[in-house]
DNA sequence: CGTTCGGTTGAGCTTTGTCAAACCGCGTGG
DNA sequence: CCACGCGGTTTGACAAAGCTCAACCGAACG
């Protein structure tokens, strides 16, 4: 993992070579230390900047006119915040952290630059952005088709995949650092329907919950109840450009 | 416009080089004629190949265990069907026409070419994804935050815009190739509702349907009611490497 | 020890879905 | 030219899912 997350998430999909590990640190030079719950960035803010998140949780949310808002994107370490922006001048969405967190921020230029150097990132980037988009799309699938407990299972298992994938021995436990309100307005539901749903979940036996740890009790059941199929997480590599030397 | 109507999307966003269009040209040498509502390519099936629409409605969708579906994008003459599935073996949603299209089939290895003879391309094809991807994080929005009549405002108003990007002279009517299930099942609720939703905007004179064809009468009252913001459409695109020559 | 924040619970209400019938426009075949 | 059937839309009565409001609880924290 060296001291880079960023190293961490790409090298699981593919070999990097020293030049590729050291082009990817050099994003990652400048860290910010941001406490929970506060703004990375606001809403029509210029996108100057990308970040990586090191650590902590952090999401994309939208505020609209009446009050409501609607979280977009949930982001885990490892992962890159702005990448969605890089075609727009100004946020298209505000970027906040759910608990205490380090980010590095670098210049969108620093992209350019490094798609100079490295056709291979290039296509590690490119990767990144059509598997947030498949992500996305099961969110739309959720919302649109899937009945509130379903919703609730399948964000869960979700979760527990992308945790998995930087933290291999990752149990079928983990700290959730949501409130329910957090997870309805992700899921387009309100915290008192969470509440109840997750209720119903925990009487069923499927989940269960202390402190802030989550514990999904019967992974065959929550999926084949949320219709999850992890197909939209596993990506193919073969087509990257480009060999890797180390 | 030239033969192509993807150089005519592309060009929208910079001006390309004579290289450059035939680059993109080469892309659709193959043309393809298809009916109306059959299928392009089934979800699960090898993503060896893109399309470009040259002409017609396409979407892309997915069906759900229970006999429910869920469209996920709607795509327009001029997009390319598959981007999204450029890093994943087999197709996570199945594609299929709205109305009689021609298609242009193209492997998906042309793409990694097209990307080793221009930097700018690249950027291009990034942009796309960078563009669908905000679509889908409105429509994410649409779903999760939305009530009936706001959702199809704003899936109007967005079709609008949409389409006067590659049709200038469009006016505030235009064919709907859509039925009010294709409708509902992309924004997450039943014929039946979209249909009362429907009356409800006729009703108080926002929109108009004779035929196929809607029309859009109060912009700027739809507009405020479904919160429509178009900044997500209208990209930036002075990051674009390379300078064009003609 | 009081306050705050998140979670839970209940009662009543609103929005949307379900089911079924009727309707409408349109193309087909007689 | 008409009758028919078909796909899509509209309408009505009713059911269900989810929302609102409000009270309450417990843990964390100053």
């Amino acid at each position: 993992m060296s001291g880079s997350c960023i190293v961490g998430q790409f090298s699981h999909y593919a070999a990097l070579s020293d030049d590729e590990i050291k082009l990817l640190e050099s994003l990652e030079k400048n860290e910010r230390r941001i406490s929970a719950k506060s703004v990375i960035r606001d809403i029509g803010k210029p996108t100057n900047n990308f970040f990586t998140l090191k650590s902590g949780w952090a999401i994309a949310e939208q505020n609209l006119p009446d009050g409501q808002r609607q979280i977009i994107d949930v982001f885990l370490p490892g992962q890159i915040l702005g990448l969605r922006e890089i075609a727009y001048q100004s946020g298209l969405c505000t970027y906040s952290t759910l608990t205490d967190a380090v980010l590095c921020p670098f210049p969108k230029t620093d992209i350019t630059k490094l798609f100079e150097q490295s056709k291979r990132l290039t296509d590690l980037f490119f990767l990144i952005l059509a598997r947030e988009q498949a992500t996305l799309t099961e969110r739309v699938i959720n919302l649109g088709r899937r009945s509130a407990t379903e919703k609730i299972a399948h964000f869960l298992l979700e979760l527990q995949v992308r945790l998995k994938i930087t933290n291999q021995e990752l149990q079928n436990s983990f700290r959730l650092p949501m409130t329910q309100r957090a997870i309805g307005d992700t899921l387009g539901m309100t915290s008192v329907h969470v509440s109840r749903s997750m209720a119903y979940l925990k009487a069923e036996r499927l989940v269960r919950k202390r402190g802030g740890v989550i514990e999904l009790l019967d992974d065959a059941a929550l999926r084949e109840m949320a219709g999850f199929n992890l197909a939209y997480l596993q990506m193919d590599v073969s087509w990257l450009r480009g060999a890797a030397s180390g």
